[in-house]
Order: C-alpha cells, then structure tokens, then sequence
DNA sequence: AAGAGAGGCAACCGCGAGCGC
DNA sequence: GGCGCTCGCGGTTGCCTCTCT
C-alpha cells in the first residue's frame, strides 16, 4: 500500500538532462515563472516528471547558483551551520544563497565530513596518548546528558563564532572571498586546487549555447526582444559560464560568448537582489581561477546592476525571492542574535571554554 | 596504454509538511 | 477535522571522471 509515484513510471524520462531539455524548461519557466511544477511537463511536452523539473530547476537552473569550488568561508559556514542546524541542508543553503542544498549537501558527504573526521581521529588519537579516553564512537556513547548538552551548547557557540567571522567577512570585499586571493590567513589550510567545474555539463553547455543562439534566431519570440529581456535578463544560465571552465581560453567559451551576444542580456544575473555586494561576489573569482560566474560576471557586469534594480519587483523575481528572503530575514535575526549575545558570550565561553577549546583548532 | 578502484556529482526516491477544498 | 494534492527536503543511488597501479 505504498503511497502511488508522483508521475507515471512509464513515459517518463530519466536519467541526466539534455540541453534541449533545460532550454524546454527554462523558456517555459521564464514565461509563467517556477511553481506549478505539475502542470510543467504537460504544458512544455517534457517527458519528465515533476519533481524532476523541479529539481533541475532548483539545482541547476535556478538564477544564481555559483558552481564550482566551495571558498574558505563558505566551508567554514557550512561546518558551523551544520554543527548548528544538523542535516537540514535547505537551511544551511538558505545561508548561502548562491548554493545549493544538494550542492552543500554533496560537498558535506565528499569533502567536509571525511576532513573533519581526520581531525577528530587525530584529536582522538591526542587524547588516546593521554590513556583516558577510547575511540569515538564508544566514548560518544558514555557521554552523559550533561555532556552531551554542554556539547551541543559548544556546538551552537561554535556556529555563532563562525557565523561572526561570516558576517564581519561579508562586510569586507569579495576578494577575501578567494582562497587563492586573500594569500592567506589560514597557512594551515591546504592550498586549494585550481577550480575544476563540471566538464561533463561545460560540454553540455557549449550545445545549449549554440542551441539558444539557434532558437532565438528562429524563434518567433526572438523579435520580442524587451519582452525576453526583461524577465530573462535576470537569469545567470549557471552552466553558459562553466563552460571549459578549465581552459577559458579554448574555443568553446567562444559559443558562449557568441550565444551571450545573440542573446544580448538573456543570462545576466541575479537573483540575489537583497545582496549589496552581489556583484562584488559574483566578480569574484572563486579560486583565483576562471569561474563561470567571473565570466558571467565580467560580460554582464554593465546591464546586470542597471537590470538588477529593474526587476528586483518584477514577477520573476518575486516568485524566485524566496530564498533570499528567507536568506535575509534569519540573517538580520542571527546578526541581533549574535550581537546581544556578544555581551553574553564570555560568560559562555568560560561555561564551554574547554570544549570550545577542544574544537576551535579544528577549524 | 589499459584496467580497477575511488571519488564526485547530478538525479532519483520516499516521506512529511502545508495548503485548499 | 479529514482528505487529497503539491511541493520541499534529506537520504541514497548510479553514472561519469579521475587517479593509481
């Protein structure tokens, strides 16, 4: 008696998506904006369920997504928030608008866990050598409720520290934002590699370029060109930019730029219309290296700004707020938390110290 | 150069919450 | 209040790419 699939199993398309597939879904997003997500396939003739629209729209269409490398800050974010908020990836992703939750959701699974687990080994190990405490796991099930509270009071203190520095960083210009700018404050923290963005997908990208140039050509909206302009310009096509990402100057990113040009302003960016320094962040280049969001950012810089305020009230951009709202309102909430608890937060610190003191150099 | 294994990421699945009727 | 529908979230899977041997 399981609860009947969200779509049928037969005629329905799986597995990865296809340029033509994302255009289908983009135009049609760009004319009704997202939600409806059911009445999608039917009305664009996508062989592909709802939820799968709806996911490739949130995951990788969506305007603002920022692929590649995780900064610094960002990994520094998404430790805190996850030693605060657990697993709710959507809330963490609320917190960096320019993610995704499957995006931070991956990186955590990938990278973070297995690193902070090697730290907490060595720790452990340390702690080992003094004779008194075993191995994690079976010293994490002796820890009493007062122990365990306390951790999860270190854990919140922890978050609110990092979400500190967050938000003094925030402040600064975006160049910090660059691991391999800000040349650095961590020395302990491993050199990150050059940005290496999806591939797979730049290939992808290069046809949809192409393909978006073909279809504005030929397509009868093409000749409405303010109409298409004035909703699509606030896209940023996340995979337009990524595309050979790893060798900007090969040709490939000449579709884009050629697409770019055919389109004129149809991918320019951004949903992150409460950010004042979007388009700091978005010129920034993640890595020192070429990023699709540089790129995006260095050709859309001009009309970006000008498009940006324009729409911040249009419809398309009230339908995809809400992140940024959600982004906004708990910012603003968790900056007034953590500045009236500021003035509480050394008798905290004395109440934690030593498990703070335990974790701090983690990170 | 080729095969095997590991890692990374996009996409799928199932559950629960929210909303309207 | 109950029911059905839709959407969003978190866990998981499977494919693709990279690295090592």
């Amino acid at each position: 008696m399981g609860r009947p699939p969200c779509c049928e199993k037969t005629g329905v398309k799986k597995g990865p998506w296809t340029p033509e597939e994302d255009i289908i879904l983009v135009s049609y997003i760009q004319e009704h904006g997202p939600g409806n997500w059911r009445a999608v396939p039917t009305n664009t003739g996508l062989l592909r369920c709802s939820k799968s629209c709806r996911l490739r729209w949130t995951n990788y269409l969506r305007p603002g997504i920022k692929r590649g490398n995780f900064t610094e800050h960002e990994e520094k974010m998404i430790i805190h928030l996850q030693a605060l908020l657990g697993n709710r990836w959507a809330a963490i992703a609320s917190y960096l608008p320019q993610r995704t939750d499957n995006d931070i959701k991956n990186y955590w699974n990938t990278h973070l866990k297995k690193k902070l687990n090697k730290k907490l080994e060595g720790h452990d190990h340390e702690n080992n050598q003094d004779g008194k405490s075993s191995s994690s796991s079976s010293s994490q099930s002796k820890i009493s409720k007062g122990q365990w509270e306390r951790r999860l009071q270190t854990d919140i203190h922890m978050a609110k520290q990092a979400l500190c520095e967050a938000l003094s960083l925030d402040t600064t210009p975006s160049t910090g934002d660059s691991p391999n700018n800000n040349n650095n404050s961590s020395p302990n923290l491993p050199v990150q590699e050059p940005i290496q963005t999806c591939t797979t997908y730049a290939s992808s990208a290069d046809n949809i370029a192409k393909l978006l140039q073909n279809w504005m050509k030929n397509s009868p909206k093409s000749s409405s060109h303010s109409r298409s302009t004035s909703k699509m310009s606030s896209f940023n096509y996340p995979s337009i930019g990524a595309v050979s990402s790893s060798s900007p100057s090969e040709g490939t990113i000449n579709n884009a730029t050629i697409a770019h040009e055919g389109l004129d302003s149809l991918f320019n960016f951004n949903s992150s219309n409460n950010n004042s320094d979007v388009s700091q962040s978005m010129s920034v280049d993640e890595g020192g290296n070429f990023t699709p969001e540089n790129n995006n950012a260095a050709i859309f810089q001009v009309e970006s700004k000008q498009n940006f305020k324009a729409e911040i009230n249009g419809s398309f951009h009230q339908e995809e707020s809400k992140p940024n709202l959600e982004t906004q309102v708990p910012f603003t909430f968790l900056e007034k938390w953590l500045l009236d608890d500021n003035s509480n937060a050394q008798a905290q610190e004395e109440l934690m110290g030593m498990a703070l003191g335990e974790t701090a150099d983690l990170f």
